[in-house]
DNA sequence: ATTTTATTTAATAGAGTTATTAAATTGACT
DNA sequence: AGTCAATTTAATAACTCTATTAAATAAAAT
């Protein structure tokens, strides 16, 4: 569509477009084509397979949803502090690309080769960030700051009630006839709960 | 199999453990019967088509989903204590039945008309037993028991972290080769990390 | 201007899908 | 044994899907 975009690039966006949307088993070749404006041979002869060109799509979602999540950053406000942002930076991110938790969720449960792939990819990758989190959450429960957990449980905690919302917004838009402006609200209130419900369960007990 | 179970039984068994395990879109007719052990098209002779089958088995599962979490026992027993149990009931279900979180995103999000029959046949279904629990919560807000948090973000908070696990079953068993008794140890502090991160949240703030 | 290379399309092979139809098999009842 | 209905199968129509091939067109290079 662009002068400068080729064609290689619009089947990327459309079928990047499509996959978010449907998933890789519902998307064909042909509807690539279709919505691309080209023939469906041309998929093949840039990407040479859908499993090819679903990868390329795939790892970058992937890559982007861990990457705010893991980084933390090193100013000096308190970690309750980063913390709070940190969940927030994670939702925006999912506010800005909403059909990734289906994607990831789909696809990671549905396809065994995947799931090596990635995990290969990214386990190693994160690891020293992930530490480096872990050190300083443990560090604030010794001195009593917050209440023990686990730093997975605290993760997976996060990810879990960011990650929901995204999930419903289908059912809102479709059933409720949620308009956008009211999906926006509704997503910024979510954003402050989840932020609020994370730093109120981290609370020390004895307190 | 069995002598009382006919194959119009065997075939509904075998396309629920498949549909859970894959969706509706990654099984055909031919390997439900391939799997029930008869022709594929006795799998149309009993069911039609194959979206009827499934809309049996669908319906059931999200009812199942639903259930527990739409009753609130009338003991005695104080608010949070009653919650507690709603909490595990509910993560137990699952324990139960570890597909189901993925075959409710899954299809819920895919299929618009899906979204509507369901919708329809829940919304005015579990208005009552939602109605008295938001009365009893908001109660204890005012009380000063729990601090102020909508019911509709709690609800949401507890399905979110109670479902998270059993995406993430797939992964811890392919890639990380957790066993059976470890993963039923991981589940069950996971049960009781949800309800600790909940309750937790749940405190008031002014104490 | 013509050869070479890159892009794009039409056509199609080959496999898989749902659903239907007619025929075969089984079992019950008289 | 013979009739009737229920169950099961083989065969197949009418798609759709991925991927390949050969041919056509456009662009670049000599």
């Amino acid at each position: 569509m662009n002068k400068d975009n080729n064609m290689e690039q619009q089947i990327l966006q459309c079928a990047e477009e499509l996959f978010l949307e449907k998933g890789f088993s519902l998307v064909s070749t042909t509807d690539i084509a279709k919505k691309a404006g080209c023939n469906q041979a041309l998929v093949h002869y840039y990407f040479r397979t859908k499993e090819n060109l679903f990868q390329q799509i795939f790892q970058a979602k992937f890559t982007k949803f861990l990457y705010i999540f893991t980084t933390f950053d090193d100013s000096d406000e308190p970690f309750t502090t980063r913390l709070r942002k940190k969940i927030e930076a994670h939702f925006n991110l999912l506010i800005e690309n909403r059909q990734i938790p289906f994607l990831i969720v789909n696809e990671l449960i549905l396809n065994e080769e995947r799931r090596s792939a990635l995990v290969k990819n990214i386990y190693n990758k994160n690891l020293e960030i992930y530490r480096r989190f872990d050190h300083e959450l443990q560090e604030e429960i010794q001195k009593g700051n917050i209440r023990p957990i686990s730093t997975l449980d605290l993760l997976i905690n996060i990810v879990s009630m960011n990650i929901i919302i995204f999930f419903m917004l289908p059912l809102l838009e479709s059933q409720f006839n949620f308009d956008d402006e009211e999906i926006a609200e509704l997503l910024q209130q979510r954003k402050h709960e989840v932020v609020e419900t994370i730093m109120c369960s981290l609370r020390p007990k004895n307190k």
